[in-house]
RNA sequence: GGGCGGGUGCCCGAGUGGACAAAGGGAGCUGACUGUAAAUCAGCCGGCUGACGCCUACGGUGGUUCGAAUCCGCCCCCGCCCA
């Protein structure tokens, strides 16, 4: 009895999403696949697969679910999934997203940012069949010989041929040198883990082929690739990056979450359906369907797809929750999370904004009230001088759209 | 090592002795409109203050001056070019 699936089971899945730029990449993977999976299936091996993500910021966004996802896939198949926690890579910083160079940063923070890395990775993949490993281990053993063997194996040109890089050299701003051996560590790492499969975005295939290029000098195998599209950040502009504001981390409150998607911009709700939810592509293009003859209010859908967003990393509570909030936020009421203040004595409302947190300075307090951006108890504040008296029963004080505080007494 | 150009508020960027908390743009915030979006319009956008005003701020430091982001000395950092 095998305990893998039939091969055009397992491609039928893992081949979902992928995404190459290049049609013939495409059919070669696609054909590399095949036969990985056929004679992993044969002999009843599993494969060895594995994403890195570089620890830049302490949380985990949606963006880099998409690639964790795929991994799930793979172990729910029954291979065996390296979550690679680019502790190394992520001090020099990948150059590929980026028209100007990365900042730099020291092992101690990158380490501590993969601790939170690796258990928010959790909520997507499954613990018990997870390899976790940091590429510090290899990488910061290399020796400057090491180093140069490897960088043997590319020209300058197949750099320069890069857009990012071209743009930064023709506009004379600086490419540095370090920035080049990224694509090298990260294929190394495919050669320290010896591995069958790696995926990442799109955006990633240089460094992927990288990784093909140096495990063949090694006299190894070299892995199949697998590149899916990348994910649109929450301002329909740039890619989804903590950096640029644009994100959505998965360990987020399920409010902040929910809202977060429902005011994503019409033109990216397609883009998130597609790579961030659970739904198979048949169910999306009926929802688009809907929506498109005028079934299904596209405000609608953004309901359906922020629940199923909340609920894929924190559940349907959560996302019954946030999405009960947002209603009530919506008629100016407070949401389940809002934060409580305990009011002892008297207290003028613009000290009670500012020491509740709702806003940053008591002159940005007094500017909100000139706004007409404050009220309490749904009555409109019309005063700077406003005291609150600390009163039985809770009093709602609603600064701007989104911010809620409950007075309750001490 | 040499030449040249830079370091301004969250970001970009103007400003070369007083009218500068510092043009303009972006981001952000509030209001109107709207679909809880986008776009658009209006306002706000360092801190304290009811206000006058005061404090902090233009890489660091020390000067010149009644007065400096602006001038001078020293220091730190960065970019381009040449070697």
């Amino acid at each position: 009895m095998n305990r893998f699936l039939p091969v055009d089971e397992q491609m039928h899945v893992l081949m979902r999403g992928v995404d190459f730029g290049d049609k013939l990449t495409y059919q070669h993977m696609e054909r590399e696949l095949r036969e990985r999976l056929q004679e992993s299936y044969t002999a009843d091996r599993p494969l060895r697969v594995y994403c890195g993500y570089d620890p830049s910021s302490p949380d985990l966004h949606l963006g880099h679910t998409i690639s964790m996802r795929k991994l799930r896939q793979f172990q729910d198949l029954g291979h065996t999934v390296t979550f690679l926690i680019g502790t190394f890579t992520g001090m020099v910083g990948d150059p590929s997203d980026k028209e100007s160079a990365r900042r730099q940063q020291s092992l101690d923070a990158a380490l501590h940012k993969a601790q939170s890395y690796a258990e928010q990775a959790f909520r997507v993949l499954d613990r018990t069949r997870t390899q976790i490993r940091y590429n510090h281990e290899w990488l910061g053993q290399l020796t400057f010989g090491d180093v140069v063997g490897l960088a043997s194996h590319f020209t300058v040109q197949q750099f320069l041929a890069r857009e990012n890089f071209a743009k930064r050299y023709e506009r004379g701003d600086a490419v540095w040198l370090h920035e080049f051996f990224y694509a090298l560590m990260q294929g190394y790492d495919a050669v320290a883990l010896e591995t069958d499969i790696q995926i990442g975005g799109t955006d990633q295939l240089f460094n992927l082929m990288a990784g093909r290029k140096l495990m063949e000098a090694h006299g190894l195998r070299p892995q199949v690739v697998l590149t899916f599209p990348i994910l649109e950040g929450t301002d329909g502009v740039l890619r989804m990056s903590k950096s640029t504001g644009n994100s959505i981390g998965i360990d987020e409150p399920p409010g902040v979450i929910f809202t977060k998607v429902l005011n994503l911009p019409d033109s990216v709700t397609r883009n998130y359906a597609d790579l961030v939810t659970r739904w198979d592509p048949q169910t999306i293009d009926a929802h688009f369907t809907a929506v498109a003859e005028g079934q299904l209010s596209l405000r609608a859908f953004k309901q359906q797809l922020a629940w199923e967003i909340v609920s894929i990393f924190q559940g349907d509570a959560a996302a019954d929750q946030a999405a009960e909030d947002a209603r009530r936020m919506y008629t100016g009421q407070a949401p389940s999370d809002a934060p409580v203040f305990a009011l002892a004595a008297p207290l003028p409302l613009l000290d009670l904004l500012l020491e509740s947190g709702l806003v940053q300075s008591k002159g940005e307090a007094r500017r909100l009230v000139e706004q007409s951006g404050v009220r309490v108890d749904g009555e409109l504040v019309e005063s700077k001088e406003w005291i609150l008296t600390p009163q039985a029963g809770e009093r709602v004080i609603q600064a701007g759209k989104r911010k809620f505080l409950r007075v309750v007494p001490a």
